[in-house]
DNA sequence: TGAAATTGCGAAAACGTTTAAGTTGATTTT
DNA sequence: AAAATCAACTTAAACGTTTTCGCAATTTCA
């Protein structure tokens, strides 16, 4: 690797002329400055990281807390996708993204240490277990965090908003003439709960009643448990009319336990997922369903995080809600 | 941040013996260096990343090269299942993953240069282009690489055995009695040069005779290039008995055009996929399909990487090929 | 018992940057 | 014409480590 000195060396000036240079700095004159710069070129100099790091403590730089063990988060389309959608903004804003783990070198260390150790400039928290202490400790911290859905006091959070789209989900089935309608909801999660809450709260205002049968506990990204739950719901003497399930992927166990039982969708009951991956506009009957848009999820993250970073002054923890929409397929009948 | 020297003030020892004790030096008093570990650790001492990597030229960092531009890899369940188990095994050992791009704080610059910069102590590439000449000056430089799924001269590399697993897969399909067999296969890269070869190969050491228009160029993970060859196939006169895709997730297209036409898998046809994800095992009938080990993959991976950097005197590039095996659904009728 | 070897520790340099402070020589101000 | 300002550059310290070398004090050996 070629250093600032050789520069210095090859253009016989200081190694502090050429740190100007290269830095854009005030005080050199734009000569020198510039005979400069195309030496490092020339050179095919490029400034090394963790000097500049440890000099500045900027390390342009930033953790990504997402899972942990050996739990499935990265092959969520959900979350995958935002992950994709927050490294491209984040780099396109210069930014390098580097997992947060509990162990380097050898060493075991919290998430804050680790972050501290790397010197990160800020993190990202997303599809984690929120509850753990050592995510709270780095929340806590002096290191810029921003969480993807969930919300802690004074720290930057992206929202997929679950209450609006669990709304206008809601009314949208209501609105194709459905008065029966059945939600098998995920794991008890933040995001669950939002969820449930503003089903209840919906149906109540629309004059709805749920009976408890119609609320099932179901898994996320667990075809398996829906397709229970579905039978359970199939069984029921006054059969919901539409099903909601957690999520797309899950679905696929309620549609084939529908299918099982000789019934099809939509004319016999209907159904709709949660997400908008890329699976349900390619299943037929095409999947209708809430998408969130984790494209715009990703890169609002990136950005809250990137202006947390770059202007700390004038940066207040914002939260930030990210509209979903109904996607309309082919999945619920007007009755 | 608490640093050695804090460290040694409070001890009443120099810098030296400090980081003699915390590295387990020899010449220090195992008393001392107790001594000092323990106040070490109850100041709640990390060491400094950038520090020690800027004095030791090792960054515990290993750079990940995964999809470039705003393509979609992360969300292939086959990649972002390797990056998953990748990510596990290189924690375990010590090692950060840190996304490699091609731009930094601001400056443009090669994979390579990115990697210098960061001090990358080795790199994994997967997923890419591999014909872009910024990737192939990072293999040929002396920083360790392992690639996925290809062969660089020289380049530890891990590969699925597609070349077995496609002959596998072909004979399971001869032996349930199939002796017209389709192949909806993936864009031209070196896998699916291998898969064809094999295919062709496979199938005349059984001596079938496959006609050129049954084997169909599609895409890989997308249902609609799969939906327009399937209905290609199944518009002959000669129709196929047993028709594979590039990969699972495209097989969807493929199931929706043998249902829209009233056909029935696999009473009227049968079919394949390739890949083993999540997916396949949850559709009705379940998917028969080459499962490709992505855990082995990414651990192995990970693996060779980690004695490439530690071992660099004994180590020599290896290939390592990670057999897949036919995963029995019930998408294949026996004749 | 004296020389040689060993043990335990510290001083200081080095890694590649950035930056505050200092030093010129030239130019402007009074 | 002396004083003040300014532009352009250099010196040197600092960031937090690791590591070589040197120096005592102690132990071992002949």
């Amino acid at each position: 690797m070629v250093t600032i000195k050789q520069i210095a060396e090859a253009c016989g000036v200081s190694v502090a002329s050429v740190s100007k240079a290269l830095n854009h700095a005030t005080d050199i004159s734009v000569e020198t400055a510039e005979r400069i710069r195309v030496t490092a070129h020339e050179m095919g100099y490029f400034p090394n990281a963790a000097a500049r790091l440890l000099k500045t403590s900027r390390s342009n730089n930033i953790g990504v807390l997402f899972v942990d063990g050996t739990s499935s988060g990265l092959t969520h389309e959900y979350f995958s996708s935002i992950l994709n959608s927050f490294k491209e903004e984040a780099e396109q804003s210069g930014y390098d993204i580097t997992f947060i783990s509990r162990n380097m070198g050898g060493r075991k260390m919290s998430y804050l240490e680790h972050c501290r150790s790397r010197g990160c400039d800020g993190v990202m928290i997303a599809s984690v277990d929120f509850s753990n202490p050592s995510v709270a400790e780095l929340v806590a911290s002096n290191i810029p965090v921003v969480t993807i859905d969930y919300l802690f006091d004074n720290c930057g959070a992206i929202l997929s908003d679950n209450v609006q789209s669990m709304n206008d989900l809601v009314r949208y089935i209501y609105g194709k003439g459905h008065r029966r309608i059945a939600f098998v909801h995920g794991e008890d999660t933040a995001v669950t709960r939002n969820r449930l809450a503003s089903f209840y709260k919906t149906s109540r205002d629309l004059g709805l009643d749920i009976p408890d049968e119609h609320v099932i506990k179901g898994a996320y990204h667990d075809p398996r448990a829906s397709g229970l739950a579905t039978r359970q719901l199939l069984d029921l003497s006054k059969r919901p009319t539409c099903i909601l399930y957690p999520d797309d992927f899950s679905y696929i166990g309620g549609m084939n336990e529908i299918e099982r039982q000789g019934l099809s969708i939509p004319d016999d009951i209907s159904v709709v997922g949660y997400d908008g991956i890329y699976l349900g506009r390619v299943l037929r009957p095409k999947l209708t369903t809430l998408r969130q848009d984790s494209d715009a999820i990703g890169i609002q993250a990136a950005r809250l995080l990137v202006e947390a970073i770059e202007s700390p002054r004038t940066y207040i923890p914002k939260r930030v809600v990210i509209p979903g929409m109904v996607w309309e397929g082919d999945t619920v009948k007007q009755l």
